[in-house]
DNA sequence: ATGGCCGCTAACAGCGGA
């Protein structure tokens, strides 16, 4: 099965791209980021139409998750445990032929320091947490979307530019080390080594043109979820069509 | 981190994003 993980920037401005995406890679499961609408709002006749199942956890705005699966998906579950007074939409689970399904879109935190720093520091903690108690149920799981960390200099074009800055800031990648060292593998980096394999690249300044990229989508799978990990690609062409994402898809092929 | 961006809002300017 194919899942991949794609921070749209606006569900309905990037209707037509999303919809051409979909067609063409054939994912099974995907998790969308910043959809940026109500739930109301949400085009859903176009992907049902695809032959999609869809939950949504969106806001006015900004923000919002999305799964969508073409199988039915299971135990649906809304919002990041661990602070009930966090309303901001960025945390949706759910289950597909067994396996959990984790999608995110964890906080950017600039400026930092500062509390929207924070914030993100907290609800990295936060998913620390989930993590923990994923994995002690041993089921297979995985966590996917836009983490908003750049893990290591290589993954940023101009890895001095971003010194400062909250998604490479040293206890921004610390936090995202502990996920990793709870025994969660970055399923990209499992299959490659290869440098500029980049996930983001801003509208401005002709950052797509000059490669100036960074790695901030990431796909963490659990134990029982790594063992079945086939492939880790990046659909970087997507990021060259009409009306694009500054984001493109990242998705991973398991053996389920 | 800016060479000039983008999407969203009861919107024609400001905010958030990365």
């Amino acid at each position: 099965m194919i899942v991949a993980s794609f921070n749209i920037n606006g569900v309905k401005a990037r209707l037509p791209a999303l919809l051409q995406w979909l067609e063409e890679a054939k994912p099974d499961v995907v998790v969308l980021q910043e959809v940026k609408s109500v739930d109301e709002g949400f085009p859903r006749e176009p992907i049902e139409d695809l032959g999609y199942n869809l939950e949504t956890h969106g806001q006015k705005g900004f923000n919002g998750v999305a799964i969508l699966s073409k199988s039915p998906m299971e135990d649906v579950m809304r919002g990041l445990p661990g602070d009930e007074a966090d309303e901001q939409a960025r945390y949706i689970e759910a289950t597909v032929n067994g396996l959990r399904i984790c999608g995110l879109y964890l906080p950017n935190g600039n400026p930092a320091p500062g509390p929207k720093y924070d914030y993100k520091l907290a609800w990295m903690a936060r998913l620390e947490s989930r993590a923990r108690d994923l994995l002690a149920t041993e089921e297979p799981f995985l966590m996917a979307g836009d983490y908003n960390v750049i893990p290591q200099a290589e993954d940023a074009a101009r890895p001095d530019a971003w010194r400062d800055d909250a998604l490479f800031l040293p206890q921004t990648r610390d936090a995202y080390r502990r996920l990793l060292n709870l025994g969660l593998t970055d399923a990209l980096r499992a299959k490659t080594r290869a440098a500029q394999t980049y996930t983001f690249w801003d509208y401005q300044a002709g950052a797509r043109q000059r490669n100036d990229g960074i790695r901030i989508d990431h796909f963490l799978l659990s134990p029982q979820c790594a063992d079945r990990l086939q492939s880790c690609e990046i659909d970087a062409h997507v990021r060259d069509r009409e009306k694009p994402s500054d984001h493109v898809p990242i998705k991973v092929t398991l053996d389920f």
